[in-house]
DNA sequence: TATTGACTGGACTCTGCAGTCCATTTATGA
DNA sequence: TCATAAATGGACTGCAGAGTCCAGTCAATA
């Protein structure tokens, strides 16, 4: 907890371990998630993990940071072009076949973790809100760059827009879950752009 | 497994064995659900949990079918008045209540399941996805009759709006457990319904 | 009333897993 | 080169929880 001084070696070791036991988490689900598993794979004691590590909960929590930052930076790229309807779609057409590729399983990275959390987790609960927040934020900006360049006309809200395509990513997810299909994903995402759509500033004419 | 003969009795047994079951995973979430607990509650021995339970499994997929039941029996006066846009409208307001009086924990009962759910579990996955697939057709029979009555415009697929109506819900009350706030769900929910009411007939004119 | 089978009680086993402990090794910097 | 602290290995503890076993009870029916 007091942040213990880590040298190269140990900081490599412990980014080691959140490594694979997000990895795990993401093979098997958190339930499954196995203290003794996270030690075989990443080739370390039981010494070592608690030695980083003060609880089970607080590895959870630091594997909870790390899928969080890997998810939103693996779309970095694309939050980069949301600027226009085209790269909007671009990334919904990417998040589909993410989730396509994965075979219609485990719902949302993130997202399914909540569900799985011990209740009075509240750090890690507080580390998915983040999450969420900066997926919101990163959708918003695109969509308020469309509104000030003209894109879009002004009756648009972009951070309204932008919760609701969250929304509709997370339903769409849960969904793709349960059916082993994208297709609710995909539906749910295409319906909040075809709303864009007819707000486009050229459909205005 | 091949139906056991079950006297007035035993039925009785092992129908409070899942509503225990299923209060359970209604505090405790599903992760946590422990069979000694059960036993406890529900005044029963682990011999008679395994007379009527092959496993942890069966219970739980058990379990699921009468949460599942439990959750749309709960609604069915409010799907019989699901023909105009009011009656839409206080179904959505009923749920939002419901789940802020739940203090927006858990998410969907139904939903949450999923992600909970051992990784292999079909048969209760099924469950959800029975359970669902009658959740979204009791809200295209609803939005049926108003295109047939009119009064919503023929361009409504009610399937469709169905589907993304049972999204909605389902992100809505992701992020509403996230942020311990129902103004997702209702956010969501009111954005559907908004959309419908640009479909108005009556707003033809 | 005797037999059969469902039903019940609860002790018991076994295993997987979180967490502890401590001896040993490695690195560093004074 | 010696002291110190980080890092490591891994055996060990304790427990909770799934599943077993079997002896005993109840109820219907022949």
């Amino acid at each position: 907890m007091p942040a213990p001084v880590l040298t190269t070696r140990g900081a490599a070791t412990r980014r080691r371990i959140v490594t694979v036991a997000s990895d795990l988490v993401a093979e098997k689900g958190l339930v499954q998630l196995s203290l003794d598993d996270v030690c075989e794979r990443a080739k370390v004691s039981k010494g070592q993990l608690y030695h980083y590590f003060a609880s089970r909960g607080a590895l959870v929590t630091a594997l909870t940071e790390h899928v969080v930052t890997e998810v939103l930076d693996l779309q970095s790229p694309l939050f980069a072009q949301l600027d226009t309807l085209a790269g909007l779609q671009f990334w919904v057409s990417a998040v589909v076949q993410y989730h396509a590729r994965r075979g219609a399983r485990g719902g949302c990275p993130i997202g399914s973790l909540i569900s799985q959390l011990d209740r009075g987790d509240e750090a890690s609960r507080a580390v998915i809100a983040r999450g969420f927040q900066q997926w919101g934020d990163a959708l918003e900006e695109g969509l308020a760059t469309m509104v000030r360049s003209g894109h879009l006309d002004d009756s648009i809200d972009p951070a309204y827009e932008a919760r609701l395509l969250v929304i509709a990513l997370e339903g769409g997810l849960l969904l793709t879950d349960v059916y082993r299909s994208t297709i609710w994903l995909r539906e749910a995402l295409d319906a909040r752009l075809q709303h864009l759509r007819l707000h486009l500033a050229s459909a205005r004419v």
